[in-house]
RNA sequence: GUCCCCGUCGUCUAGCCCGGCCUAGGACAUCGCCCUUUCACGGCGGUAACACGGGUUCAAAUCCCGUCGGGGACGCCA
């Protein structure tokens, strides 16, 4: 144990663009990993791309990473022993590491210019053959290397690919070898001085001691690469663990195209972090056993393994992130439910700015009323027009409703309930069920002939949440001081009585 | 094009490494039934898959080869 090496894991997003959900399940099982093995996770900005990278973007990435309810202990927000964590800030380091690399001949300059370059590539594309690097300016002489330097032509810095095949281990797909002439002399350096991505990470991994690299399979063909760089360096590579891709409906590589992919969109459409880890976690990853489907965050760092994260594409399921939301949201307390749902129902002018507690208690009765029915907060106003948004004529001229109402005992039973509900007094469900029988003996009609229309008069529907519960609502909430007024059973009578022609 | 990765119900997957326990398990979706004096919610059931072809073996979803299909990488992007 104590000779245990600790594990230490990194996230290294770009700040180029919103959170998107492939980039925060690999967050996810870095954080995972680290959790459960006692490691240290580490956030890393990777911005050495100055055209694209944007502050806003990083602060935003921490939100929505916090928001996902992950955390890190080194990071640009919390420092550590490594820092700094923005690449951005670390390039002393890769230009001193260059320039060792290339004392020890183990790098070298290259003048090739970018038009060569694309002539080679096409010529090889046309031939069949592997796109990679000539190798024209491995062989320079020393002297010839100094005195282009030295009359001013640009040289950008390339690593020396070794002679034999690389191989490397990788947790998800085993052992992975890749031909040492089907990988190109990758450029470290960049003629103005600007050090590459695949260089980079590398130094960075090194640096910060990093053991595991859990990143993206998008990665894999470079990992080739970055093995003959920790080589060159004289260092051990750490292990890798590529997850497969997240694909789209169409099979192809999901992307914004598809709808709402960043994890920013999920968090405004009312969907809760617990539900999307919980379903992040499930691309990809199984339980032993394979039989249960929902877990806490504290669960799935108890039973993560990132031996059974499977190697294979997945497609991203809506429905499936939907069905775990609905079942995060009916064991969600309710006082969550109200500070989630809030926002929603102000912004749709339903529940003022600062709701009185008579009007916060019946809202709590309203969201016990339609939550079990939504796959995310954002149609929870929707579900409650019935509520706010009662229309007698609306519900008399609407197509879905023209069969319920179309009955050979319609008019009657409208007629019916109308005639027993006119008197005073407080409406209660079993004054309803009172009236229910009632209308049910004096008009014959019953089951759907029965429901459907006083359903349909009440809250323009022929299908809805349950009466006993319903009823309420619209009592109290007819007396409450809202900002669109709630009709009372009796207005909504009366005034579907008066509009209806038969 | 070349290289790499991947291929179990429509979808996410268990099983594959260590062949027999697999008449292939679970979940989402879908369909049906029950509950509800109506609909939804909920409960219970059903339909549905080892990509294909060859081996190896007494026995293959599991091992080997090939084919096909999908994805990714091939950049002085990350």
């Amino acid at each position: 144990m104590a000779s245990e090496k600790r594990i230490r894991v990194r996230f290294a997003p770009s700040p180029t663009g919103q959170l998107h959900v492939g980039n925060a399940r690999t967050a996810l099982f870095n954080w995972l990993f680290a959790r459960q093995r006692g490691g240290v996770n580490v956030l890393r900005i990777e911005d050495t791309d100055v055209e694209r990278s944007e502050t806003r973007y990083e602060t935003q990435l921490l939100e929505d990473l916090k928001w996902l309810g992950l955390d890190w202990d080194e990071g640009p927000d919390v420092g550590g022993p490594y820092a700094p964590y923005r690449q951005s800030d670390r390039m002393q380091i890769y230009h001193a590491t260059a320039d060792r690399l290339v004392s020890e001949q183990k790098a070298y300059y290259c003048f090739c210019t970018p038009e060569e370059l694309e002539r080679d590539r096409e010529l090889a594309l046309k031939e069949g053959r592997q796109p990679v690097y000539s190798g024209k300016c491995r062989g320079l002489s020393p002297a010839e290397v100094q005195t282009r330097r030295a009359g001013g032509e640009p040289a950008a810095i390339r690593l020396r690919i070794p002679e034999h095949p690389i191989r490397f281990h990788d947790m998800v797909r085993g052992d992975v070898e890749f031909a040492s002439e089907s990988v190109s002399d990758p450029i470290i350096m960049r003629s103005n001085g600007m050090p590459v991505y695949n260089y980079v990470v590398v130094i960075d991994d090194a640096e910060m001691k990093i053991t595991h690299v859990i990143r993206g399979d998008d990665h894999l063909s470079n990992t080739p690469k970055q093995v003959a760089l920790y080589e060159a360096l004289g260092l051990p590579a750490p292990e890798f663990a590529h997850l497969s891709t997240i694909l789209g409906p169409d099979r192809e590589r999901l992307s914004k195209r598809h709808g709402a992919t960043s994890i920013a969109n999920f968090r405004d459409m009312g969907v809760l972090p617990e539900a999307l880890m919980n379903y992040l976690a499930l691309l990809g990853w199984a339980p032993t056993g394979g039989t249960r489907e929902t877990f806490t965050p504290k669960e799935l760092v108890k039973e993560f393994s990132l031996k059974r994260v499977t190697p294979s594409p997945a497609i991203f399921d809506m429905e499936k992130l939907y069905w775990l939301n609905r079942h995060y949201l009916k064991q969600s307390p309710p006082e969550r439910t109200f500070k989630l749902a809030l926002p929603f129902f102000q912004r749709a002018g339903f529940i003022p700015e600062n709701p009185s507690h008579e009007i916060s208690r019946w809202f709590y009765g309203v969201l016990a009323l339609l939550a079990p029915y939504v796959d995310k907060l954002e149609q929870l106003p929707e579900k409650a027009s019935i509520l706010f948004q009662h229309s007698a004529t609306a519900a008399i001229a609407a197509p879905d409703n023209a069969e319920a109402l179309g009955g050979a005992t319609t008019s009657t039973v409208i007629q019916a309930f109308a005639d027993r509900i006119s008197n005073d007094g407080a409406f209660s469900p079993e004054h309803f069920k009172t009236i229910m029988n009632e209308v049910k003996e004096a008009t014959g009609a019953k089951g759907k002939d029965l429901f459907h229309p006083v359903r349909i008069m009440l809250i323009g529907s022929h299908s809805g949440p349950e009466f006993d519960k319903l009823l309420p609502l619209l009592e109290l909430g007819s007396t409450l001081p809202l900002p669109v007024h709630v009709k009372s059973v009796r207005e909504r009578v009366a005034e579907f009585t008066a509009h209806w022609g038969r």
